[in-house]
DNA sequence: CCAGAATAAATTGTATACAAATTATTCATC
DNA sequence: GATGAATAATTTGTATACAATTTATTCTGG
């Protein structure tokens, strides 16, 4: 990664004081989020310290905080990897989501100013600019961040963390289990729900809230035919 | 801390391998959810290492698992103590479990079976024992623990791990903001829930879970009359 | 004796060294 | 050449050393 880039992307995140790990934790963070780091990667300490230029120590408490938000998997003795969602963890990590953007969408639907809907309208663009220039990574990216600044919105630190943890985790179930390439176009539905979002309409924004995420998992290749490499999970049956 | 007392804790825990680090985020994690650690306590690194007999490193670790399901706050170059919820966030905290034990309550509905009722049973029955033996501080630890082994039930990764951290969360807050010492009586409205999961019915259950919390709530002196010793809530007023 | 600066002690942040475990490679055997 | 044990290399886990920062204490002037 260039010293450019990496200059760019610590500039995005908002907030003042960044120490060393909340960088590589960003970094990494941002990565799985726009699928550059696929599902399943081996994450080397000592090769990310070079990267970052950094000591093993920081690079740990980086990848020990992606493990308490599980896109990480640390596997005692054996280094940490990219989380992959098995179909199972799929299915929980999208239900889970359904109760929290529920939740999020009415609190935001109570007390959403002017300012916050021009807020999630500007997201949303730029995410329809993206995808519409070709850059699906940064795209996919602006579309997980349009999910957690309605999160932000709802002014609930616990469900902000919460949803946090998951849009990641369903950003890797994207990465693995979507079915082809012109899938993520949900800028326009996220339009309609800021609409009724700046209506006021509670009951019509969590009713295109809950059909989006049906629309998200429709995406995915859920059917329990293996589209995967996860040998255990092929020959979950042999050894029972 | 006593060695006996150190090793009935860990044995307590199920799941057969403890790294050091789980060892020690457990206890702290257990003392806090007995409330023998208050909100506000410093939490001195060394001193801890001496305690349990590791290094830094160990004590680290668990201080920073426990800062990110905020349980503790990490200020930096400053060390971590032990969270003190304000106002404003026991209200976010409860409406937060509001959301999921609502959640959880339909999904363990659905599909418990007997062995997992008798689990439920067993755990309360521990928790009245306890109570109306004058063991205050096992009890309230218990009684988080039903709620545990109930988002457990529900057998949703994503779930636990939030009902996890929001559980003892409200543990602190109501450290801080309970009214009463007779309070703590949850047992008899746990028994009542396991009825009508037992029995299927999933309204019911619903209804009264969001009582129980309701309950909890209202023994919690949340009217902003500060009955805390938090001198910035006190005087946030003044230099506005 | 009290306020505030200067200094000392304690505490946290980071890097590094070494031990323990895992993974890769070599070598002997069939 | 393939299999499996022995060895070497890599990688992770933990402790420790030192730097940076914060907190406590001492000193000085009023």
């Amino acid at each position: 990664m260039s010293q450019l880039s990496e200059m760019k992307k610590v500039d995005i995140k908002k907030g003042g004081k960044k120490t060393q790990d909340d960088i590589v934790y960003a970094h990494i963070f941002d990565a799985i989020l726009e699928q550059r780091l696929a599902p399943g990667t081996k994450l080397n300490e000592e090769s990310l310290g070079e990267i970052f230029g950094v000591s093993r120590t920081i690079i740990r408490r980086a990848l020990s905080r992606l493990s308490y938000e599980q896109v990480v998997v640390i596997r005692p003795n054996r280094g940490a990897v990219v989380a992959s969602p098995s179909i199972e963890d799929t299915r929980g990590i999208l239900f889970a989501r359904r109760v929290v953007e529920k939740a999020v969408t009415e609190l935001v639907c109570d007390h959403a100013d002017n300012a916050q809907i021009e807020q999630l309208k500007k997201c949303v663009r730029a995410e329809q600019t993206c995808f519409d220039s070709g850059d699906r990574a940064a795209g996919i990216r602006l579309s997980g961040e349009f999910h957690l600044l309605l999160a932000e919105m709802a002014n609930n630190p616990p469900l902000l963390s919460f949803q946090r943890s998951l849009v990641s985790l369903s950003s890797l179930a994207i990465a693995q289990y979507e079915s082809n390439a012109k899938s993520h176009c949900s800028y326009d539905e996220h339009f309609e729900l800021i609409d009724a979002i700046a209506k006021g309409d509670k009951n019509l924004a969590v009713q295109l809230m809950m059909h989006h995420l049906d629309h998200i998992q429709d995406k995915l290749n859920l059917d329990g035919d293996a589209a995967t490499s996860d040998l255990k999970a092929i020959f979950a049956n042999v050894c029972k």
